[in-house]
RNA sequence: GGCGCGUUCGUUCAGCGGUUAGGACGCCGGCCUCUCACGCCGGUAACAGGGGUUCGAGUCCCCUACGCGCUACCA
């Protein structure tokens, strides 16, 4: 196809609807705007596409903000930002999209309509009984000049449509797509203008892209069956369309449209989460293309490496938060100490508050103790505090260890006065030597030392454990699980 | 129903007329090991179906099926 080299400087844009919680999906899209916008050069704007403010929610716009900023994605150019094209909200520029309205009409690429919406829902349901194209009839496309006027001096409301042609083939040259053809006689005379004089998003969107010199309109495949409408309005209006580039849908594990009640599905939920921003990107950024080189940086900018749209499949791919976990457990293995602990203490807060008071130090040497097995911020906590607050220990299990009496008797001498380090070497070292005298190894000798105090029969390493929470804690559970076996016995 | 897009291992991608159809994740097995995880080694598994074109088709064309999107005075 054409698009083999892509050339920059070039202007983008990421235009949420401020409804509701940003999304996997919308995220990908701001990213790749971003990446594209990073490796040719060029600014990326922030456009808030509220033009429809039954649906707005409140504070949707700024929650979205923040996810972006989470992400690492930064604007130029916005509606918190400003910049040369302000205002960056649709619902300040009504009067652009008016203009622009008029003089579609003045060139006959639009024209009013007076059909009522009954008529309209009429129109609507005899097409679908009779099996035919659900289209507007284009009844007030041929009123007569007189008949318009009556209609106008009665000041009835009206919409404005574009007069899509009735021959011809529209055909839009996609970087990712590649050629689609769409034949006017199955287009659609959309409604470019409300009856209260707001513009609809086919409009307002091709209207700010001309206006805001956008260059290159990368948006998801929903987007898809507008754009011939977009660039028929281009065509009217004499003005250069951008190059297109329509991104394949995410799906959930089911094949359906990835929706926000999906495992992961939205970005507020894989934050409270404890996922890491960096894995996030990646991954989604390699949905669609294939696997990103090992050496490949994770930081959102050595993401622009090797970003080219023209890698990407047209087929949809799917949203697996099973691959993504397992992409962040890979980074969370990887994160140096010091962004180790910079990143847990929102859940270090909220899980282990005791640990507000604790030295730097003492964070790094906890939270790396669990870091290996971890999927996410939350879950490394959480494995932490299972660890400090371990559930009681399965007495039941002695069963399995006859030799488990003797065994947490002679690990309470050899570890209570004995000049052992605290330390996970020494530790192991004592352990092994304990085994020793008493003819144990192995499983034997570790399990039940490792069920008295963890409670479970899987965890990090033993010693490991016992350096994290100090002698006299390891003591103490020892103790206290001999005692409860004992106690179990006289029953 | 109409229009548009899509369809290679379970998933994610390679393949761009001639390959034992390859990698990664997952899964299974082995090694390591006190356990789990990590790591390393090995294995499992796919061209949706049917017609063409061609000496030869996963690769090009057509049809069917399936999936997804759009089909609003939503975005």
């Amino acid at each position: 196809m054409t698009f083999t080299t892509l050339e920059g400087p070039i202007r983008v844009r990421f235009a949420p609807s401020p409804t509701g919680e940003l999304h996997a999906g919308g995220l990908r899209t701001a990213l790749f705007n971003y990446l594209l916008k990073r490796s040719l050069g060029g600014q990326l704007i922030l456009r808030l596409e509220d033009t429809d403010l039954e649906r707005e929610i409140p504070g949707a716009a700024e929650r979205i903000m923040d996810d972006l900023t989470w992400s690492g994605i930064s604007f130029e150019e916005g509606a918190s930002e400003g910049g040369p094209y302000a205002p960056y909200s649709q619902s300040e520029r009504t009067g652009l999209y008016q203009e622009a309205v008029a003089e579609l009409i003045e060139r006959g690429g639009a024209y009013r309509c007076w059909c009522t919406p009954q008529r309209l829902d009429e129109i609507r349901n005899r097409a679908r009984r009779e099996g035919a194209p659900p289209r507007y009839d284009g009844h007030c496309r041929r009123l007569t000049p007189d008949e318009r006027e009556q209609l106008i001096k009665q000041s009835r409301p009206s919409v404005v449509r574009l007069a899509s042609p009735e021959t011809d083939t529209i055909v839009i040259k996609d970087i990712i797509k590649e050629r689609i053809s769409f034949r006017s006689r199955h287009l659609d005379d959309p409604i470019l203008q409300r009856s209260d004089g707001r513009p609809t998003a086919i409009l307002a969107g091709a209207v700010d892209d001309h206006l805001m010199q956008v260059t290159y309109v990368i948006r998801g495949e929903e987007w898809l069956p507008s754009t011939p409408y977009q660039e028929l309005i281009y065509r009217f209006l004499n003005w250069k369309p951008p190059h297109w580039a329509h991104l394949p849908l995410l799906l959930n594990e089911q094949r359906g449209k990835l929706a926000k009640r999906d495992p992961g599905g939205t970005i507020a939920e894989l934050r409270r989460d404890g996922f890491l921003p960096e894995a996030l990107n990646r991954y989604l950024v390699s949905l669609g293309r294939g696997n990103l080189p090992p050496e490949q940086g994770w930081d959102i900018e050595s993401l622009t490496d090797n970003f080219t749209l023209t890698d990407y499949r047209a087929g949809d791919a799917i949203y697996s938060l099973t691959a993504l976990r397992s992409e962040n457990a890979r980074l969370l293995r990887q994160l140096p100490e010091t962004k180790l602990v910079a990143r847990s203490r929102p859940f270090l807060a909220e899980i282990l508050p005791e640990t507000s008071s604790w030295e730097e130090a003492r964070l790094v040497a906890s939270l790396s103790v669990v870091q290996g097995e971890s999927v996410h911020l939350r879950d490394m906590v959480e494995r932490l505090a299972g660890l400090l607050h371990p559930p009681e220990a399965a007495a039941h299990l002695r069963r399995e260890f006859p030799t488990a009496d003797r065994l947490l008797q002679a690990i309470m001498e050899e570890l209570h006065d004995q000049p052992v380090t605290w330390e996970a070497d020494a530790i192991k070292t004592a352990i092994n030597r304990t085994g020793k005298a008493l003819g144990l190894s192995g499983r034997n000798l570790f399990a039940p030392i490792r069920l008295a105090i963890t409670g479970t029969d899987h965890g990090p390493e033993l010693p490991r454990i016992a350096e994290l929470i100090g002698r006299s804690e390891f003591l103490r559970r020892i103790e206290a699980a001999a005692a409860g076996w004992k106690a179990e016995e006289n029953l």
